[in-house]
DNA sequence: ACAAAAGTGTTCGCAATACACCCATGG
DNA sequence: CCATGGGTGTATTGCGAACACTTTTGT
């Protein structure tokens, strides 16, 4: 009647143009030396939000990251010890935040890496599907959430905004179109400023409004 | 690092003119007396769709339902014994197909009853939490799944049909639009039958053709 | 001057909204 | 003949989709 209880955490940034998540390689049994979330054994008295910030932590050193339930996959056979239900959380973040702050404070994993998630390798347990379920998840709530503007930093360029929804809807949009939608969202910040080091015209900067998001949106 | 492992079920149904969910009056402690969902503890070698349909059956009688799997629930203190994860499913199902299959072959539990959704008698552990999270993942499915057809029987009137929008939603709708929108989405068959035993002018009969539905939606 | 990306408007069709009356039936 | 719900159309508005050229900047 007891079942073992593991955390996995879908992290996703965006990072040259593209989605990518970041992947442990394993350094135990089973699946040794195969890629996998980033997740470890929740402990006995602790609560699943705690230790959904524990084992983000321990797995990869990130903190004070908001994460979202996925769902919970429990097959018998996911393991040869028998059960273990994990249950998945997802996240994102900004890749100029975090890449700085990545390491993996354990034994049980050899390294951590970024993958395109078009490009993803072989992946240990059911991880793949975890991973299908957290995109399809995405996709949905592009147009009703904050989620192109937690991939971005806080200063980003339209082009930028649009290469997130890209990526996140899986198909290219038109840039007029694009463009005009944005403006009538209500919740950008158009900037004085304008980006930097490139070598062509200088794209304007905007910000994310996210109080008068929620004001519009009647929280989300 | 092992949690005891339950399944519990959200299971709703449109029944004069209200949503309702099936709620058992406990019999065991914790919670002796109070209202809950159905629900039991999953065994060692279980597979969790296998066992989300074994606990239906047990808890409730019904079987071959879809179901869905919501979220997990973990809260150390949510049992005295300490954690129990569950995870929740939800149905929906349709009530002349079911109103005489109901009961519960269990001792756990003292009675099973509908509630409507708007009123709820206080509920054990989280479980209305539990349902009100059903509640919202149902009212975003409403326009983009089979889900207003899973709760009326195979031949409805139009009526009906704007009646469980109008549950889900939680909103009244204009009756012109509703017809013109619903004739528009093309999977609907108008039958050359009536609604029978009403003491007014009776209502078409219309289907649902789930075939259609998938073509133009691309699966759901 | 060239390469690279920024920025900008119009037209069309569809879908959502607002809104009120007559019709058919059973009792 | 009356009560009850069934059934119907039009005008307005906003949004999504299609579509191409000029401007700015750094090198």
């Amino acid at each position: 009647m007891q079942t073992h209880f593991t955390i996995d955490c879908v992290i996703l940034t965006f990072d040259e143009g593209q989605l990518k998540i970041l992947l442990a390689e394993r350094n135990e049994y089973p699946y040794k030396d195969w890629w996998a979330l980033p997740g470890y054994f929740v402990n006995k008295y602790e609560e699943m939000e705690d230790a959904v910030a524990r084992i983000l932590l321990e797995m990869t050193g990130l903190k004070d990251i908001y994460m979202d339930q996925l769902a919970a996959f429990a097959g018998v056979k996911r393991h040869p010890e028998g059960r273990i239900l994990t249950v998945a959380y997802m996240a994102l973040v900004q890749m100029d935040e975090v890449k700085n702050k990545i390491s993996s404070g354990t034994a049980y994993m050899r390294q951590l890496k970024w993958f395109p998630v078009t490009e993803l390798p072989d992946l240990a347990f059911d991880h793949k599907e975890i991973i299908e379920l957290s995109l399809d998840r995405l996709k949905k709530s592009v147009n009703y959430s904050t989620t192109p503007y937690e991939l971005l930093p806080a200063k980003f360029t339209l082009t930028q905004l649009q290469q997130v929804y890209e990526a996140l809807l899986n198909k290219q949009l038109d840039k007029r179109n694009f463009r005009k939608k944005i403006n009538n969202l209500g919740y950008l910040k158009e900037l004085n400023e304008f980006q930097k080091g490139v070598s062509y015209r200088a794209a304007k900067l905007y910000s994310f409004d996210k109080k008068k998001f929620q004001k519009t949106f009647g929280q989300e």
